[in-house]
DNA sequence: CGCTATCCAATACAGTTGACTTGGAAAGTG
DNA sequence: CACTTTCCAAGTCAACTGTATTGGATAGCG
């Protein structure tokens, strides 16, 4: 056998490509020749590593979601399930007020800093919620692309619903009512959806969607007394 | 002159003709060949009413806005001001409760039956939120579109606030701390945009969508006493 | 050294795209 | 009846699309 590279690194190269194309171009208006000249290879070479469009398209997303998931398992050290987006993305940024404790942080804090981070508060989730945008358009006519999202929300919202459960153990939860941890968690994740959809509209900064993110919060977990 | 046929009649049918494509094949696969064929005309008379692709596109979002923004008014029998979407949609349904009233029905309702009318529940909402997807994807990376979203969404939200200051005034609203109006519009159009966007992947039913919607109000209109 | 499997650059191809041009039919006005 | 303006069908155009093919450079194995 010849050359034998590396064919995952070379697939991730080609992605990564992809994602500085879609998070300013979009990913309707991408093709393969400007990801093959992003990425600085000849068309023939790409062709080598994704047949098609499509399996290139799939592999990316896949690619930026196990991304994502690991970023956001790293920031936490995976306190427990693990969390993973469909077609939304995560960040860097965000303050911990908590960092050295002997349980980790409080549910709480775990979930404000998921949440945040899911926002498109700096150019780097900024473009990286562009990208989930365009995949949200194509998943909507797209089954293969519409099933990774079925896996990966609930897979998110259970992660959610357990650190709510871990609140309302502890009493932190607003409870004058008992509150289902799940429905709370999709309304969570569709909140920042919506909040991310909005902020990259320039209907509303970053700042102010951070506010209605914690405006929200705080009137979930407002002292239960 | 000659023929004198009305340019805005045409327009509009052309525009339906260009949502009933997109709400299927989503707005970038549409070409000006498929629009004229799907509104059964030749592409030289398409393109005698827009002379360019943008120019219909722009045309077909005001159009479905307008729509909506009339559905809603008539619906409600014209309460306040007027609310509009910038890219997401409306629909026919849903219960009124109270439809007889002097003043009407209660803010609640009214906000109710607005949010509930914005999701995906039956096959028309769910084309009007399909192509309101595919123009959200396209304004991200269109500066016109955008600006049409920045003109419609905090129109809506002022709408939404004055409801929920009327509610307010009335102690209908859950207000162990006051809520800033603005904000919690804000959340709510954000809330039912997200649970929108699962919808229509997949994520949960358009029945759990609506239930979840329901939790929040619930809260949020908690007996406050 | 051959040999062969891998890698990949170049090119070709059939199809589609948005925009433009041309030419003439229809119809109200003088 | 001209005449002019509106309307619009047909065709052209260059650009670009995803995919397929061809041919050859490379390098590990026998």
């Amino acid at each position: 056998m010849p050359k034998r590279v590396d064919h995952e690194a070379r697939r991730t190269e080609i992605a990564e490509a992809l994602w500085r194309i879609a998070g300013t171009r979009g990913l309707d208006g991408v093709s393969l020749r400007e990801v093959a000249a992003e990425a600085d290879i000849s068309l023939g070479r790409l062709q080598h590593y994704f047949r098609t469009k499509d399996e290139m398209l799939l592999f990316a997303l896949r690619h930026i979601n196990s991304l994502a998931e690991r970023r956001i398992r790293e920031r936490l050290g995976a306190p427990a399930a693990g969390p993973d987006r469909g077609e939304d993305q995560d960040r860097g940024e965000d303050q911990d007020p908590d960092p050295e404790q002997g349980p980790g942080p409080s549910p709480r804090v775990v979930l404000r800093a998921c949440l945040a981070g899911m926002l498109p508060l700096d150019e780097k989730s900024r473009v990286g919620a562009l990208v989930g945008a365009a995949y949200f358009a194509r998943a909507v006519h797209d089954e293969r692309l519409c099933e990774e999202a079925r896996e990966g929300i609930p897979r998110l919202a259970e992660f959610f619903a357990a650190l709510l459960r871990g609140a309302q153990e502890r009493g932190e939860l607003a409870a004058g009512r008992a509150l289902d941890p799940y429905t709370e968690a999709m309304l969570l994740i569709s909140l920042v959806d919506g909040l991310t959809t909005y902020t990259l509209l320039g209907v509303q900064t970053g700042e102010e969607a951070l506010a209605r993110l914690d405006a929200h919060l705080e009137r979930l977990f407002a002292d239960a007394g």
